[in-house]
DNA sequence: TCAAAAGTGTTTTATATACACCCATGT
DNA sequence: ACATGGGTGTATATAAAACACTTTTGA
């Protein structure tokens, strides 16, 4: 690797996909509408410039909490988007990372201007500005199959929650009805969910049982060579 | 999204893990010699600047070419390091690569200076400057997981080759052994191995047959919904 | 008493694993 | 004729898939 001082450099900036999930509803995404051109008025995903005194993380991190109130959630990386026409004024490449959050428990009124943020359903998605549709699209994909091999589906459901909750957000990610007896055998055999002894509240019909994830055991178990797989 | 114009920016480079096989030797790694501080004289990945006029996917093609006369090989983001204290001199975002390629046919004298680029076995690998001894384990652990599910070996391969050379690949990148019978079982079951009618040669042994992996019948199983998985 | 979702087992089918010998070729 | 790796099949165990009814609860 050779290094020259001052060169232009590509801006480098962070976008961040953020899927909430709220039981009884469908997967949606967070969005905020453009207060300044290009694409003024228009929906994108929330992020910023990524500043030389901060981690790459730590600007996803920041621009989530500024743009959107969003904290205290699962993030991850997801691609780093660098073609050359991706942003109409200058040269700019931008690192995607997606979240995922528990709708029950992250109201939106947090942001700091929560008039401008706004979920939408994955079936009714506005145009998006700059190559935000193609990014979504990469952050769907890798949720799609990360979760069937890795237990972050647990990031979108509140800390205790039902099956049949679990089971329609499989269904929902993965776009496939799924039986519930062969679901509800496979999960419960991994023994990685603790029975809490509550129970659903106000429901008009037979309240579920409510179980919470064992992260420290399966922690534990992956040591050991153990893979969540459904 | 809110921009500035001109603001300090991290300088953005990209990093190459070049991964090499031969069959009847180890997998490998392809690394460079520092010529400049800092850590000057020992070895790093192959990597280098990203340029406002180019892509950062092109940038990784051009660096792997000017640097190892690497070129026309498989090539996929790996993944963006931009922690803070990565290069010592500056702040510097790192967008990683990992390449794969067969050995037979991509001899390193191609290199515009071959003396400072040369293969690493896994297991003797010296010590690297900057993060990148982080960036090559990121690298070795998504070859491990992503060979489980996508046809990649192949990369690493000759385009005629036998079973067995597939199946040493594996176990290395694995590292683990494979049963031999299941393991042609499973390949030839998919259907996707051209039968070359042609056969190894000059072995002291029974030579055996020469396959090709059917690329073209692959992405078409794909559409189908057809999962490579070994 | 009805509606709505919770909860539960067994059978069948497909896939994964374990395992040992003969074959072809060059020296 | 011997050493070296090539090539092959079957039996067993494990996991996936298909499938329908009873229970609980609130309205």
């Amino acid at each position: 690797m050779s290094y020259t001082y001052d060169y232009p450099r590509p801006a480098l900036t962070v976008d961040c996909v953020v899927f909430g999930f709220e039981p009884a509803s469908a997967l949606k995404v967070l969005l905020i509408r453009r207060k300044l051109p290009p694409y003024e008025g228009e929906w994108s995903l929330p992020g910023g410039f990524v500043q030389v005194s901060e981690s790459v993380d730590d600007a996803a991190v920041r621009e989530l909490q500024e743009e959107t109130g969003v904290a205290d959630v699962f993030l991850e990386q997801l691609y780093t988007f660098g073609s050359l026409q991706r942003d109409p004024r200058e040269r700019v490449v931008s690192v995607a990372y997606y979240a995922l959050v528990s709708l029950q428990g992250h109201p939106l009124q947090a942001a700091t201007d929560a008039s401008d943020a706004q979920w939408f359903a994955l079936s009714t998605l506005p145009s998006l500005g700059f190559d935000h549709r193609e990014i979504l699209e990469c952050a769907i994909a890798r949720l799609r199959s990360k979760i069937r091999y890795e237990p972050i589906g647990f990031e979108l459901l509140p800390k205790k929650f039902t099956l049949s909750q679990l089971q329609r957000l499989y269904e929902q990610i993965l776009e496939r009805e799924l039986d519930k007896r062969n679901f509800r055998k496979k999960l419960l055999k991994m023994d990685l969910l603790i029975d809490t002894e509550e129970k659903e509240q106000s429901v008009a019909h037979r309240a579920a049982k409510l179980y919470a994830f064992d992260t420290t055991k399966y922690i534990e178990l992956k040591k050991t060579g153990f893979n969540f797989e459904l």
